[in-house]
DNA sequence: TTAGGGTTAG
């Protein structure tokens, strides 16, 4: 029997969603390897080198801790863990392999010191102080050292990073300062507070120069500050040594590196890790539990965060304010509203007061989700209850208002924060929302006296109230303005980001062929001229499928993820409206269904085939069905497969503010082929075709009699 | 906020 059982071999069929394969990547187009969040490591005496594998990463572990066990790679792959079943140990005369100390590092307790006044002014003076080393020689005079506490108090109140360099060298400099642990951890933390990864490092390895021990404390200090700075690798290093220098962490550390898995997305990592530890006689606690609720959330799996309510439950662990925090917020990107509501409900049943980041996460759950009623209740409940608001909640209430349309809402909370006695003044992200709520409401005029007003009253001016602006000035047909708003941002310093060339090609999309759209285009090339170029392509007759599919691919791996399909959609608007050659919004749909863009556009029952169009803008959407009717014709004259009764499209309600108008777009449409479609009375966005009706009209539209002639 | 881990906005 193995008892490392990491083995990460895609190989293994395993049976619980924790273990399913995870997603693929965000660069899914590319076939490069390209996937990996780990960032290159800074050279230390104890380097190793960095892997994304947990079998790779607890090798040392294997060999020093687990002599017993058999150790060659091909013997750690074992069966795979079931969950929830906690695992059992099969061979009771091999001890249980053991990944952390069952009791955390003792602290001793604070010593107080009695001459703290004095110290308090001295450490004031030394904070503001310019130059703190003449500073200190002035304080400390040759034979007037400080002790060892008012050392320790006096680092401590420092709060600048570059002090707390300076203020160790000045203890370095003293006869005999008994320089132990407790002081490079305090630096160490200084250090974290202000990212400085590279000190870090140095300073760990001083410490293991100069033989002074590195405890639990200075490895979660370590393994914390990588993580603030995003250098996962160098976390999982130092975790890894731990283990080579014979020190058990104990479970702070241990959740630590928990959370850098689950942050790298290595979720079958952090499972392994956390089973492992309970088989230890860990049992976890609430912040393991945010943890891990935090990476099912961030994963979308409903069933991670249902096995953590259990295991929670099982083990009697009650969560506390920050657990329903991490799991409300988790259930909403997981899309489950409705258990989001009834662990907030439980949470206060519970006796526990929401606080800021409670109801923010809340009231964006019910915004995405559309619950008007649930979010305005909630708002109520907040404003009786007096539960604590700031500047951040007020504009999740805003942005909450634009997703529900709620203007007069909106408009209320914006005054109210504009009140003279209020902290949370608008900021952009107040404007933004606002631009946002009259940009879908179809209210450019108060959507641009927002954005003057922004600019008059000196608020700092960001990417997305451009984007809103120039996207709502586009929808209303003002090009010229929607230009000029874009030339003011990037002469503010404003860099373009994928939301805005998104948008900028919509607002092309919908320009008068010639002068408009080349002002679009002059400001889509400043932001990404490789759009651009590829728009020219597609205009250009000669140029070729394969050239536009490596081009196209090119760009959409350069671009955000959530960009990609509106990219798609707004180049086959603009083949459809610019006369481009008629088969590139063809190529383009076929290049979009090709990478993932336009996943569950067809589906097939015996008794329905469907097409859905929600995703898809106009252009993309007609171009879709023309395809789809064109493939029916196919299949009725190769009579290869059998055609159910009904055919059903569906373009939404339009209820969403992104997707407005496309089922009146696509009913014109359908008037317009003169197809058999007919909306459901009773679903608006729903359209069906019998059978019967479909394929007289396919014949009279795609036999060769009609087509050629 | 006194040497260590987990939670808020397009």
């Amino acid at each position: 029997m193995v008892l490392l059982c990491a083995s990460t071999s895609p190989t293994i069929s395993i049976p619980h969603p924790l273990f399913s394969p995870l997603k693929p990547p965000a660069t899914f187009l590319c076939h490069s390897s390209k996937t990996s969040a780990v960032t290159a490591s800074s050279p230390t005496a104890d380097q190793t080198p960095s892997s994304s594998s947990l079998s790779d990463q607890l090798l040392p572990l294997s060999l020093t801790l687990l002599t017993s066990q058999p150790t060659s790679p091909s013997a750690t792959v074992a069966p795979p863990p079931r969950l929830p079943a906690k695992p059992t140990w099969t061979n009771p005369s091999k001890p249980r392999p053991t990944v952390l100390a069952l009791r955390r590092q003792p602290r001793p307790p604070f010593s107080h010191n009695p001459s703290l006044r004095p110290l308090t002014a001295l450490s004031r003076t030394l904070r503001l102080s310019p130059d703190l080393p003449s500073a200190l020689s002035a304080a400390f005079p040759p034979g007037h050292s400080p002790s060892r506490d008012d050392a320790l108090l006096l680092l401590n109140s420092l709060r600048s990073w570059q002090k707390s360099l300076q203020f160790l060298d000045f203890l370095r400099s003293l006869p005999d300062f008994p320089l132990d642990t407790i002081f490079y951890n305090v630096v160490l933390k200084s250090l974290r507070a202000g990212h400085q990864w590279h000190h870090v490092e140095r300073l760990a390895g001083e410490m293991i120069d100069a033989s002074v021990p590195l405890d639990n404390i200075t490895y979660s200090t370590i393994i914390t500050a990588a993580k603030r700075c995003r250098r996962f690798d160098g976390a999982l290093r130092w975790f890894e040594r731990m283990y080579r220098t014979g020190l058990m962490p104990d479970e702070v550390t241990y959740s630590a590196v928990l959370d850098v898995y689950a942050r790298l997305g290595h979720r079958e990592e952090v499972v392994t890790l956390y089973e492992r530890a309970c088989a230890s006689g860990w049992r976890p606690d609430a912040v393991a539990f945010s943890v891990l609720g935090k990476m099912f959330g961030e994963a979308g799996d409903y069933d991670g965060i249902r096995y953590v309510l259990k295991e929670m439950k099982d083990l009697g662990v009650k969560p506390n304010a920050v657990v329903y925090n991490t799991l409300i917020q988790a259930t909403g990107k997981a899309g489950k509203p409705g258990l989001a509501r009834s662990l907030f409900e439980e949470m206060v049943a519970a006796g526990l007061s929401p606080n800021e980041k409670t109801l923010t996460s809340l009231i964006k759950i019910y915004g995405k989700a559309r619950w008007s009623r649930d979010a305005l209740e909630l708002w109520e409940r907040m404003k009786s209850n007096r539960w604590p608001m700031d500047f951040i909640l007020y504009n999740t209430l805003l942005s909450m208002c634009a997703d529900l349309g709620l203007e007069e809402e909106a408009e209320k909370l914006f005054e109210d924060m504009r009140r003279p006695d209020r902290y949370a003044r608008p900021d952009s992200w107040s404007y933004t929302a606002m631009i946002n709520i009259y940009g879908s409401g179809g209210k450019p005029d108060r959507a641009v006296k927002m954005f003057e007003e922004m600019l008059e009253k000196g608020v700092e001016l960001n990417v997305m109230s451009c984007t809103c602006l120039i996207q709502c000035l586009g929808k209303a047909r003002r090009i010229g303005d929607a230009v000029r708003v874009f030339e003011t941002a990037t002469e503010r310093g404003i860099r373009p980001d994928d939301r805005l060339c998104g948008c900028l090609l919509s607002v092309a999309a919908v320009c008068e062929e010639g002068g408009e759209t080349d002002m679009v285009l002059g400001c889509l090339k400043k932001a990404n001229n490789r759009l651009v170029g590829l728009l020219k392509m597609l205009r250009d007759e000669q140029v070729g499928f394969g050239e536009i599919k490596d081009e196209f691919r090119g760009i959409m791996n350069e671009a955000a993820v959530e960009v990609r399909r509106p990219f798609c959609n707004c180049l086959i608007d603009i083949c459809r409206n610019q006369g481009h050659p008629s088969r590139r919004a063809n190529e383009l749909l076929h290049l979009g269904n090709l990478y993932g863009l336009y996943p569950g556009l067809h589906a097939r029952k015996s008794e329905e085939w469907s097409l859905d169009l929600r995703s898809l803008s106009v252009g993309a959407a007609k171009t879709a069905f023309e395809e789809w009717m064109k493939s029916l014709w196919d299949s009725v004259v190769e009579e290869e497969e059998v055609l159910p009764f009904s055919f059903s499209v569906y373009t939404g309600s339009g209820t969403h503010k992104f997707s407005q108008g496309l089922a009146s777009s696509f009913t014109s449409h359908l008037n317009q082929v003169a197809a058999p479609f007919r909306q459901v009375e009773e679903k608006c966005g729903s359209f069906v075709a019998s059978k019967e009706d479909l394929v007289p009209w396919l014949r009279a539209t795609f036999s060769p009699a009609v087509v050629n002639a």
